[in-house]
Order: C-alpha cells, then sequence, then structure tokens
DNA sequence: AATGAATGAGTCTTCATTCAT
DNA sequence: TATGAATGAAGACTCATTCAT
C-alpha cells in the first residue's frame, strides 16, 4: 500500500475518532463505534494506533501542537507587542475555540491522556514572556506579581475554553464572539492598550 | 416494623463515591470499587440508589445546593454590594474551591449528570444582579454590556474551578489562595471598590 | 387481624399475580411486581406463600379444582349422557376458556408448577367414564381404541386451550363462540347426537 | 485474511442452546449453561448471536421454517389431495412431532420470541387451501363454515403438538404414533376419505 | 405479627486487544 | 500486511428470600 493511502486512513481515524470522543465521551465511545465510523476494519484501527489511548493522545498532541507552535512562532516573529496581541485575540483564540472538538476532548474526563497542565504551562510561560515588558509599565497592574500573572493566564484560557465548551450544550446565548469579545475588552482595560 | 434506612449508610455512599470519582473519575470507577471502599455489599448500594448515574448526580446536586442555597441567602440578606463581594471572595469562592473533589466531578467526563450548564446560568444571574449597581457607576465598565457582563462572569468561574483542577496534578505552584488573589484584584480593579 | 382481612389479602395476592404471570409470564414478573400491584409490603406477600412458586401453583390448582370439582360433580350426578355433554360445551367449557389468564398460565412456562399432565389425565379420564356407553353405540368410533379415545380428549382439551390462548395475541380471528362451536359439531357428528 | 466465521459452531450454539431451553425452560437457562454445554468462551456465543432472545429466535424460526418450507412444497407440487394429506400424516407431522424439543420451545413461555399465532395462520390458511375441494363434497362437513375449519386446523395442530409436549413427562402412556393415529382416523371419518 | 432494608450469588452483555489466517 | 473472529475478565444491575426491628 502507498504512503499516501495509509496517511489517508490514519487521519480518517483520528477525525471520526475526534468527532466521536467529542460528542460521546472517550469512555462512551468504542472501538467498534470508530470501527462503523471509519468503515475500516479493526485491524486496521490497530495498525495505526496501539491502542485507544494512543488514538485521543495523538488528536490532543496534534491538535494542540497545530495550535501552539503557530502561536509560538508568531510571538518569537519580530514585530510589536500590540501586534501580536492582535493576532492573539483575533486569530488564534477563535481558532482554537471554534475547534469545539478539541476543546471538548482537551478538558475532558480522560484527562490523564491529555495533560492539559502540562500544555497550560508552557502556553502561560509563552504568553507571560509577551506580556512581561507590558506588564511593567502598567500602573493597574502594580499589585500583580508573576504567580498572579501566571494565574490570571491559565484562569482566563481554561475560562474560556471551558465556556465555549458548556455553551454549546446550555440555553445560555453566549457565542464565541462574545468570548472574544470579553477577552478584547479586558485585555484593553488591564494593559491600557488599543487592540 | 422492620429496618428503617439509614442515613449514615447513604452519606458514607456518596463519601465514598465522591472520592473515588474525584480520583480515579466516574468511567473509572465501577461499582465493585464503591463496595469495597464502604464495606457494604452491592445490593445495599442499590437499595440507596438506583444507577451509578444516580450516585455522581447526588454528589453534584447536593454538593452544589449546599454551595449554591447559602450563597444566595448572604446575597439576598440586607447588607452593602461591598461586604457581600467581599463575603464571595473571602468565604464562598475559597470553600468551593477547596472542595476539589466537588470540582473534579462537576467539571469532568460525566456532564451529562452534572448539568453544570445549568448551574452556571442560575449563579451568573444571581450575581449579575449584585453586581448590577456597581457596574453601572464604573468607568472602567463603560464598554460592558450584559452579555458582556455573563461571559465574564462565566469565563471566571469556570476558569477558577478548572484551575485549581488542573494545579492539583501538576508542577504549576498555584494554590487556591492564589486564585482568589487574582480575583480580589480583579475585582477591585474592575469595580475600583476596595475589599 | 381478623381471619377476614387476611383472606382478602390473600386473594388478592392471588389475583394480583395471575393477572400479572398470564400477561407477562411467571420469569418476566418480579415479587416486586407484586408488590406494587397488590400495594401490599413483601414480608407480607411471604406471611401468605412460602415462595413464588408456591403462590403460581396456589393460582392453578385453586382454579382448575373450582372447574374440575364442580364438573365432576355434574358428571356424577344422576342425568343422561347427553344433558351431561350438553352442559360440558355449554356451561364448564366455555367457563373454562373465558378464564384466560388461568390458560396462559396453565399453558405456560412454569410447566413444572402446573402440573398438567396430572390434570388431563385426570380430566381425561373422567370423560372417558361419560363417554364410555355413547362411544360403544357408535358405528362411526368402531375403530377407536381406549387410547384413541384418551388421545382424542387430551388433543382436544390443550387444543382448545392453546387456540383461544394464542387467538388473544394474533389477528385470527377465532373468538372462544368459535372453539365451542367447534366442539359441538364434532361432538354431534362423531357421537351421531344433537346437543 | 482472519478468521472466517464458523458455521459449524454457529450449529453448536444452536444446538445446545435447543437442548437446553427445551429441558430447563428458556428462563431457567442462562448464557453460561449454553456456555458449559458448547465449551465455547462467551464472547463466541456473542459473535454469532447478539443476545439470549436471537438464539430463541434463531432455533424457532429455522425449525419451523425447515419443517413449513417442505410442507409448502409438497403441498404445492402436482398430486391428489388424498396423496397430499396421507403424506401430511404419515411424513410431515410424525417428523414434526418427534422434534419434541422444537415443540416444546414452540409452545413455551417466551411465546413473545416464538411467534406461534403467525406461524399457525400461514399453515392454517395452507392447509384450508388444501382441503377446500373435499370439504365441500363432504355430507358430514356441511356445517362447516370457514371459521369452523380454520378453528378445527388450529385446535387440531396445537392439540397434537401440546399432547405430545406433556405426553413426556407423565404417566399417561400416549406415544406419537397415537396421537397420529388419531388423526388419521379423524380425517378418514371426517373427509370420508381412505388413507 | 408485620415490615421492608439487607443480601450476594447470579444475570446478561460489553469491549479492548490479540492472533490465526 | 490486512483482517475480523476470538477471547474472558469485568461491567452494572436484579431479585427471591431473610430477619432485625
Amino acid at each position: 500500500m502507498a504512503r499516501m493511502k495509509n496517511e489517508t486512513k490514519r487521519l480518517s481515524i483520528l477525525q471520526s475518532s475526534k468527532m466521536l470522543f467529542s460528542q460521546r465521551g472517550f469512555f462512551n465511545t468504542s472501538i467498534s463505534d470508530i470501527v462503523r465510523e471509519t468503515g475500516l476494519p479493526v485491524g486496521t484501527i490497530y495498525t495505526y494506533f496501539n491502542s485507544k489511548d494512543e488514538i485521543v493522545r495523538a488528536i490532543v498532541e496534534e491538535g494542540w501542537k497545530d495550535f501552539y507552535s503557530r502561536l509560538e512562532e508568531a510571538v518569537s516573529a519580530p514585530g510589536s507587542t500590540e501586534s501580536k496581541l492582535k493576532a492573539l485575540i483575533e486569530q488564534f483564540i477563535p481558532e482554537l475555540l471554534n475547534d469545539l472538538d478539541l476543546i471538548n476532548i482537551l478538558l475532558a474526563e480522560a484527562i490523564d491522556y491529555t495533560r492539559i497542565e502540562e500544555k497550560m504551562e508552557k502556553l502561560t510561560d509563552l504568553l507571560f514572556s509577551l506580556l512581561k515588558p507590558v506588564v511593567k509599565t502598567q500602573d493597574s497592574l502594580k499589585g500583580f506579581s508573576r504567580t498572579n500573572m501566571e494565574t490570571a493566564l491559565i484562569v482566563y484560557f481554561l475560562g474560556i475554553m471551558n465556556t465555549v465548551k458548556i455553551a454549546r450544550s446550555s440555553s445560555i446565548g453566549i457565542k464565541v464572539s462574545d468570548v472574544v469579545n470579553f477577552l478584547n475588552l479586558t485585555i484593553e482595560n488591564s494593559l491600557g492598550i488599543k487592540l
């Protein structure tokens, strides 16, 4: 079988599983659900992944890497902090928040497999490095220690992800744009900048 | 005549299950784990609860009610908004955040059983009614619509709960007090009050 | 508790169980179904009957005895064979066939508890004694041995009971009256008498 | 590639289950009884059948189809009514009546799974079509309406099956040959033919 | 005597993974 | 390499009966 074909199957498994895990949850999705959804034979699933766990892990790691590495690149690239924050708010965050399936999986049950703490830790470091210069010059953040900043970043990140997650299945009329909006205002207010 | 249902047993089941669900997750906890932990026979578990689901639901509903109803009472009681906010920050939030088992379950997998959206919705309404008067008089919140406010409340609440949740199993050195601190500063800054 | 009251409870258990066993079957009816239906506490069920088995047995034995003993009396009473056959066809059989619940239980699953063979055996003997005189004088029954007669009686009896039983849940438009009619014609033809 | 489903195993399950269901009844036979009897692992039972119900259904449907389709063919084939009746009495009926396990299951408890009404209905139609020509020319059947005929057919069929069923566990000395004999005489007498 | 909570062996079924083909 | 039948421990839950009160 050609390499191409294999990659297609692998992605098919990943894509179907992502949808299933997101909608029904990891534990309520059986391998045979994935078999049914992909149309692939069980054995084939196991030639691409060694276990069910490995499938979630791949979904999460690859999904997150996709988001994170581009963000990292953007942050490291030359340019003003403000333009980078603008990109964060207007491009990266909305993109992440619209990948509801990824968020669902990231925040859900099989937390053992998602290693979300690690991800938050790295993300916090990255954003902190971006914000540090601005924070120093900001009166309203005088009382903010490094720990405060880190806490804030994690709270905001987990908060917005969790908000769009629960917004889906509720009558709360909150949309991704509302969340982005809120974030925008918050950053402008607290950092005293205009994005 | 005949033995009476024993509240102690019911609470024992609830308590053991809460610990197990929190530590291993709902789906990784079997009824026989609960049997082992409580020392009660299977049949007895089922004379107090009709299903495994019902056990989580009871944990969540009773735990949340315990928190929410006291908060509601405090908010409805006579007193200044500031003193109420102070109580929220210094008493209710810490108390909730320290009930890590409840938070773990509330935010976890079996989201179908926890109805967290409903809870957030009611909580948001309650806090909004508390903040409305202050918000109006606050310059820095001029741009904030009702939707912004609601979004903010949900983001903060889910954010802080999720933060303490992941803090447990990570090297992130964030403690409940850090989270409370952050919240304190945030409220003081954005509402322009001193708690 | 007065004797009267006790008997009422016993009958209530018998009656509810008969309906349940007939409709859902013995194995698909639980003691707690009977508890629900009667409104009596479990313990009470067990003060009247030692086991679930004993309840079916009582239903069957008492129901059958009620039918059989009156039939026996009618057969033993003075009178012509023809008038007795007439009573059998017009009174006893219809009465039995209309007790659909009894028939359902009698012919169903828990056959170990119903001892239907014994009942058929006794019934056959009784009817044979009634028919013997007529049979002898009947040309068309020349070829009929005693075994033939007994076989016939059992086939007819089980056949008519089973027919009304299945007629209930089918589109076959057979009614009790059709069955009685058939029996009437059959007897008239084969015994050469007019009922 | 990969092992192929093994018809032998499927038949083994069917055969063991048939024996067990017949002897102990459907509800008194557990899947682990079938496991024990077949020597197959539980999981394997479930790769061939989706549920215990499906096993009975397969036994009944396949057993009945085997009987019915051959009977239907014989009836449809060219030939005299008399020769067909002869075949019915001498070949088909004895064959059916000797399959005591099938009869036991067919008439027993799990009537929901056996759909015996449907089977009787189709069988009646088939035999009625066979008998119609004869019936018309028969004086002794003058009084017989179509409903009478149908009733008769069902009563006889259910009667003979039930008779051999109960004969097994009783001291009634009735054998299959007696039942066939009775049927023979009955048909000869009522239809005025010699088989 | 009356009650209904207590019991635990037993029920059917599932499912991730393996391995013969 | 690709396949899908095979596996069996483990899952949630039931229920007739008992016995403490």
